[in-house]
DNA sequence: AAGATTTATGTAATCGGTTGCATGAATTTT
DNA sequence: AAAATTCATGCAACCGATTACATAAATCTT
């Protein structure tokens, strides 16, 4: 058993006293060979434990069947739900993956798309690592016209297929809701507003702010990275404001915890001091006290869109070309950590 | 610049005057080629834009470069911390990664394993799926000597090599620590006795009653998967045992956070009526009120250390079959679930 | 300076499938 | 029954890098 050299589809032609080529054409399924032929082949490869040879296939087709994703994270519910999603849609398809992530890493992210690129996947599913600020890395990608489809994270200059979820109108949603809640003067703790995701929630939680009439104050708005520590910080901050914030819009549930904790230890109660609202729907927000109202983001719809857009632009059913933007359901979830009227 | 073909090293070669075996020996670092023309080679790469051919290279050398990681999931700061271990080291040894992940299915993780193997990956890290429980999905690559370390969720037959805590010892520690906080009767929410980890810990737990002089109840010992409602099937379950447990050890943060929960909707105070010790010091722990004792699991070190030995094994420096287990350091962390006497 | 050794490079086979073209046999058409 | 068509399979080139072996040039030895 041990040590045996591999199987090789001459050694089954061999065997069969047929050629090589007519094994390879049975394996594919190819019209035109008998299904005397077909059966035999397909026995004798049961038999001799063939397994075929990825790269020679390869070489030859100038084809992996592989897909890479490449994401800032792998350890929160958001990510792991598109992954999920991608993985289906591409399993059923006959695709490989390749997984990468850039822990937040905008060089380890150009490390990636190297890696990648290297690998001669046929396509690639991307969302930006933190401080990336330019697309450079994924240019080679274009160049060869290798399809990329963005989401989540993207640079949204028109130009690109992207998978995203309507951001503005969530930040709105969360902002409105906040003020429903008769919160007065409402804190913004996010991050680089570089970052779409991030713009775009914010120009939301203006827009609500500027349709009921309310001012904005530059100092309610609070910019950090995703840190632990930046949550720290972020209630710091507000406990020093005077007057104190009502209400707190988070764009990112871990955060908003670390946030809500620390505010806690100082003495403020949620929601009658502060009303809080985070974003994601992370396993986190309904396991704190109080839990979390929060966006619910729909990772697996926008990982088998996403893939789905990539398989058919691969297959030639559409082109990417058209298909510029692609906008995910998401949805506001009301939980105890922004309730204070009582109905 | 678009639909270019792609540059081997034959147009290097000819671009260059020189034969493709030079060129692909430059490339190589191969001495005993002059400094000039690899200088000449390099440059003249850099111009073309060329990019070896992986599918060429494997094909011809049989190796892939890729190492293959299978775990149950993604999810936890533990299988991250792993991951970036692993990360480091087969980075700098000059490896690829191609992580596949079980969602906790002993039927994924065998089309986990079939497809890693059909992708002839040098060598394997993996963690086993919650319901696994034969080794069969490995057999392949032990046939053909692919190397396969075992790391967290394994198998402890003796044969094989692993990378591991001590479980038992934490399970000792833990239910030691609950014991001098003057817990009496001490639950044990847990997953399924045949993996590995579990049936050590409740060793541990055992272990320590029994060096205090206290009998195991039975009825205290809770099985579940590790779902959230596992965590609320417990507490409820606790909260109908008489008398009531003033203690739990929960081989799980996250359904110790859930469990803590639930208890204290019902009106359980802890940690003074029941005190909790979790596992893993997941990021979790410390955004729960009140912050949880859990024991400390150094993923990191983990995964450096299993993905240290596969390469050496894969170097020839050093030999498997000889380090047949490690057993990396851990500890208790205390929090606040669990503090009952004061100083 | 002739022979021995080292250095730098070339030649050609090889890895294992895939596929355009060719061919002979079987079947259908007229 | 001869011609036309279809069917099943074979031949051989090809994908692009690697490498054992060969060879020519440069350097060293005595």
């Amino acid at each position: 058993m041990r040590e045996a050299k591999e199987v090789t589809i001459y050694d089954i032609a061999k065997k069969l006293n047929i050629s090589p080529a007519t094994v390879s054409r049975g394996l594919a399924g190819h019209p035109g060979i008998s299904k005397k032929t077909k059966k035999k082949i397909i026995d004798t490869v049961e038999e001799m434990g063939y397994r075929s040879n990825h790269f020679a296939r390869n070489l030859r087709q100038k084809q992996t069947h592989t897909i890479g994703v490449m994401v800032h994270e792998l350890n929160s519910n958001f990510i792991t739900s598109v992954l999920a999603g991608i993985e289906k849609v591409t399993t059923e398809a006959g695709y490989d993956l390749i997984i990468a992530h850039s822990s937040e890493s905008a060089k380890k992210e150009a490390a990636n798309a190297r890696n990648l690129f290297q690998k001669r996947v046929d396509g690639l599913i991307a969302s930006l690592s933190f401080d990336t600020t330019d697309l450079d890395h994924f240019q080679p990608f274009l160049n060869k016209d290798v399809p990329v489809v963005f989401f989540d994270r993207v640079e949204q200059d028109g130009n690109r297929t992207v998978v995203v979820i309507d951001n503005a109108k969530c930040g709105y949603m969360a902002t409105e809701h906040l003020l429903s809640q008769e919160c007065k003067r409402i804190a913004h703790v996010t991050s680089s507003l570089n970052r779409n995701v991030y713009a775009q929630r914010y120009k939301g939680y203006r827009d609500a702010l500027y349709d009921k009439g309310l001012p904005f104050d530059e100092k309610l708005l609070l910019v950090g990275d995703l840190s632990e520590q930046a949550g720290i910080d972020a209630a710091n901050q507000i406990m020093k404001m005077k007057p104190r914030p009502d209400g707190i819009f988070c764009t990112n549930d871990f955060v908003a915890a670390v946030c809500m904790r620390t505010l806690k230890e100082k003495g403020i109660r949620i929601p009658e001091d502060i009303a809080v609202v985070g974003f994601n729907n992370d396993a986190i927000g309904h396991l704190i006290e109080p839990t979390l109202t929060t966006i619910n983001y729909p990772g697996i719809d926008m990982g088998e869109i996403a893939a789905r857009n990539l398989i058919n632009h691969l297959k030639g059913i559409s082109n990417l070309q058209q298909t510029n933007t692609v906008i995910v359901r998401s949805e506001l979830i009301i939980r105890n950590s922004s309730v204070r009227k009582k109905k």
